[in-house]
RNA sequence: GCGGCCGUGGCGGAAUAGGCAGACGCGCACGUUUGAGGGGCGUGUGAGCAAUCGUACCGGUUCAAGUCCGGUCGGCCGCACCA
């Protein structure tokens, strides 16, 4: 070890050991505990940013710290590597979009490695590497063989830009999430998953996943959106269907003043043809239909919307009212019809004002500042029904069951459901994912591809124009295939996968990473399986997460996992910013992680992301506070190389033999105490650093002091080096070295804290009189409560603080402070 | 609009179960070491001359409130015509 701190020989010295030892690989072992830890994946774009430092650090932390703690930890790493950016490149600059990718793996790799993060890189994952779709297309043929999967031709959103169709989720303010670009309505034959069979499931779990912050779980509860009301049949005059609608509100039916039908509602042509509305209605269909989502959304308020000429007749009263069809109504959802209550609903109340239509109150709000029979807006809470025959008097949520049985006994309706999620659309028209191993055949339909056959490759001959259909349907040999069934001629699906299918079961490929027989030995799953803690960002809170539940349920229907539910704790870290921003290329402040490194090391860019801030908060960026980890490292590394030789040697234990000692010993053993809790339990690894700090500044003191217990030395230096070690490996194990350590600091055990050593004689406790700091006190420690007390109270400054007050009561917390309450 | 989170020194942040507000670090100031610079080591650092006052603001509960309750203001995030 040389004398000054040299980051760079130390970290690849110790990267390279760690290489050729092959240190980090982990195998099932029945005879320990596991532990997995799992970061998210990253996208290879080919350089990592301080969002991965940050990510893979705290991982890194945990992982390494598990291990030091007994534990047989799954820390494995891999690569999303399917996705838009290659197959643009591809267009862009003529390059393989295989060739793209692998290089860029290559390249992160390097960077991760830098970083030294103990991956069993024998593990690794990358979803376009056939060993691993092979496995993805196998899932998609179980889903589908379990009715899980089906083509449907429907509209669907569609980025002309990207040439490609997206689910609703990528659609963020009706702009594609990846360009931005406005997206439009295409009418495609397209492959969805039925999520929405597993609505219920995925919502009740939430509430048994204790270690999810409560922040994801309301996000996915409500993303799936689930509403409790009734379906309710209105009879259409001159028409034989029934008019089904759904509400959750059917307290309010005497309300029902008009109806209507989203435009695309199957019935609205039938029900103008030959009627002189047919014109405007279908016009107002073409409006409809050509709007994009954006368009539809933006005029939220301004309701829009036209007569039909027809008239529905309400079940309870045999009110007649007018059916119109408007855009506020969307046909994927309810029944794509609703009954309208303009007294007490806002989106009614609206178009009812802009229409002319009745507006009758049903609840009565008992609010003598709201006037019923002229409302200023809908009333929306619960009150007295009233101008409603059976119900009135009652209160309207008890109405809300009332009517809903005499709906079901009359049978005019029934109790219903309804979700917000909708199915999850997976094709994509592109070529950089998985192909769909599905085959059309004229006499047997759509049929999966046989096991035997898979995986089915992805062609090489394609062109890359960027234009109109899939890039597949260029290659001249990959479209043809012979019926899995019936072995006629047959053609294959020209789509790929969303690259969402791929990243949604990684984590169970990790047990059994190169099972080239099965997706993975289910001994396997069963042993590491759940992910212990999974850590990632808070952008993935739905639409990753979500999916990765929905696989992880279905395989577990199929009997292929153990569990249901995949993640046991979730940690989702907060972004880096700098100045208070998001870290851009168009604000210009990104601080490239290969920079810190290269200037201050590894260590250093961990420790600063470590103390900065607790991890699931944000974390705004300073150079300054870089320099302050350097700084703190160079003092320990100083500290250690200077100590060690007066503790060199020393084999036999210590007797604490001054204040001096006791006062190291006591701080260090409540570090060893800190560190553990705050770095094993809760992940402030900021508290964690700063009780290090400490520490260091006592051992700093001690020296001063020219104290010489060498086996207190020895002692406070190995345990110093073992509670760094987690967060900052390289340093640590050249210190560790130094020390006389023959073992990797990796493989050390966890060092155990010395509960004596933190009994102290005195303690300063406070005094407090009436709630205020008055007077600190020396008291022997652990005394009884009426000890205590009465060790304060005969204290002569106590004494003098009381003179001349009457004492109420006094409140005595031994060990912390004494509250006397005085007249 | 609905839902969630959060407001603490000049700055990042601590206070984990209601019990000394401001740990630790940054910055700043001073001392010391050094030929100088840098670096190291050390001391001080919420406001106020003080009594005291201080955790966005107003009120409440309590012996005791940054922490619990009610309200106001401000910020961030998610969803958003979901019947």
């Amino acid at each position: 070890m040389l004398k000054k701190y040299n980051f760079r020989a130390i970290e690849s010295k110790w990267q390279q050991k760690w290489e050729e030892s092959n240190i980090f690989k982990t195998h099932e072992d029945n005879a320990k505990e596991k532990y997995y830890v799992l970061e998210m994946f990253p996208y290879p774009s080919g350089k990592i940013h301080m969002g991965h430092v940050r990510n893979y650090t705290i991982g890194d932390v945990v992982s390494r710290f598990k291990v030091m703690n007994g534990f047989n930890v799954l820390h494995p790493m891999g690569w999303d590597a399917f996705g838009l950016p290659a197959e643009n490149a591809a267009i862009k600059n003529n390059v393989r979009p295989d060739i793209w990718t692998w290089a860029h793996i290559e390249e992160m790799r390097g960077q991760l490695k830098q970083l030294g993060l103990s991956y069993d890189w024998d593990r690794e994952v990358a979803t376009c590497h056939p060993g691993y779709y092979k496995w993805m297309q196998w899932i998609f043929i179980q889903l589908f063989n379990k009715g899980l999967a089906y083509k449907k031709e429907n509209p669907v959103n569609w980025c002309p830009s990207c040439m490609t169709v997206l689910a609703n989720e990528q659609v963020v303010d009706g702009k594609c999430e990846r360009c931005g670009t406005l997206v439009g309505k295409k009418e495609l034959s397209q492959w969805y998953f039925k999520i929405t069979d597993y609505a219920e499931r995925l919502l009740a779990n939430l509430d048994g996943l204790p270690g999810w912050p409560q922040k994801v779980k309301v996000m996915q509860k409500n993303w799936i959106g689930k509403s409790t009301g009734a379906d309710v049949d209105f009879e259409i005059e001159g028409f034989d269907d029934k008019l089904k609608i759904f509400t959750t509100r059917p307290d309010t039916l005497y309300g029902v003043t008009y109806m209507v039908l989203s435009p695309e509602h199957p019935y609205v042509k039938k029900l103008v043809q030959g009627t002189p509305f047919e014109k405007e209605t279908l016009e107002y269909i073409e409006k409809v239909q050509h709007m994009s989502d954006i368009e539809r959304t933006s005029t939220v308020g301004e309701k829009t919307g036209v007569f039909i000429g027809r008239h529905s007749t309400n079940p309870l009263n045999g009110k007649k009212v007018p059916i119109f069809i408007s855009d506020y109504v969307l046909m994927d959802y309810g029944t794509g019809a609703i009954m309208a209550v303009p007294a007490h609903d806002q989106r009614d109340f609206e178009f009812a004002k802009k229409f002319g239509c009745e507006i009758t109150p049903v609840v009565d709000p008992g609010n003598p500042d709201i006037d019923v029979s002229d409302l200023k807006e809908a009333f929306v809470a619960e009150g007295t029904m009233i101008n409603s025959g059976i119900i009135d008097g009652m209160n309207s949520n008890e109405a809300i069951a009332r009517i809903t049985d005499y709906l079901e006994e009359k049978s005019l309706g029934a109790r219903a459901v309804n979700y917000r999620l909708r199915d999850w659309l997976v094709s994509r028209q592109r070529y950089w994912g998985t192909p769909i191993p599905m085959v059309f055949c004229d006499s047997c339909g759509w049929v999966p591809e046989k096991e035997e056959n898979l995986p089915v490759l992805l062609p090489a001959d394609v062109e890359f124009t960027g234009k109109g259909e899939s890039p597949l349907a260029t290659s001249e040999t990959f479209a043809e295939a012979a019926c899995p069934r019936c072995g006629k001629k047959a053609v294959r699906e020209m789509d790929t996968m969303d690259t969402f299918l791929d990243s949604s079961w990684y984590f169970l490929r990790y047990c059994d990473a190169r099972n080239e027989g099965s997706i993975f030995d289910k001994a396997k799953e069963k042993y590491w399986m759940n992910v212990d803690q999974y850590i990632g960002g808070v952008e993935h809170a739905i639409l990753h997460l979500l999916y990765a539940r929905f696989f992880q349920m279905a395989l577990c229907d199929l009997g292929w996992t153990s569990k249901e539910e995949p993640f046991e704790n979730l940690l989702t870290q907060g972004m880096v910013i700098k100045d208070g921003k998001k870290m851009s290329k168009s604000i210009g402040n990104v601080v490239s992680p290969e920079e810190i490194i290269d200037k201050y090391g590894a260590d250093t860019a961990r420790l600063f992301i470590l103390f900065a801030s607790p991890p699931d908060r944000e974390l705004d960026w300073s150079e300054a506070g870089v320099e302050g980890a350097f700084r703190f490292l160079n003092r320990v590394y100083r500290a250690v190389f200077d100590m060690a030789e007066a503790a060199a040697g020393v084999t036999e234990g210590y007797r604490l033999e001054n204040e001096s000692d006791k006062s190291l010993a006591f701080v260090m053993n409540a570090s060893i105490k800190k560190v553990t809790e705050d770095a094993g339990g809760r992940f402030n690894f900021n508290t964690a650093i700063s009780s290090i700090m400490e520490f260091v500044n006592e051992l700093y003191r001690y020296k001063e002091k020219g104290a010489v217990n060498k086996g207190l030395v020895r002692d406070a230096l190995n345990n110093l080096v073992l509670l760094l070690a987690p967060m900052t490996p390289h340093i640590c194990e050249e210190m560790w070295e130094h020390l006389g350590n023959t073992e990797p600091i990796y493989r050390a055990s966890w060092p155990a804290y010395d509960e004596e050593a933190m009994i102290r004689d005195e303690i300063e406790i406070v005094i407090q009189l009436n709630g205020k700091v008055k007077e600190k006190l020396n008291v022997p420690a652990n005394l009884e409560k009426a000890e205590f007390e009465r060790e304060v109270m005969e204290n002569d400054k106590v004494k003098l603080l009381l003179e001349g007050k009457a004492v109420v009561k006094t409140i005595a917390v031994p060990n912390k402070l004494i509250n006397i309450v005085t007249k």
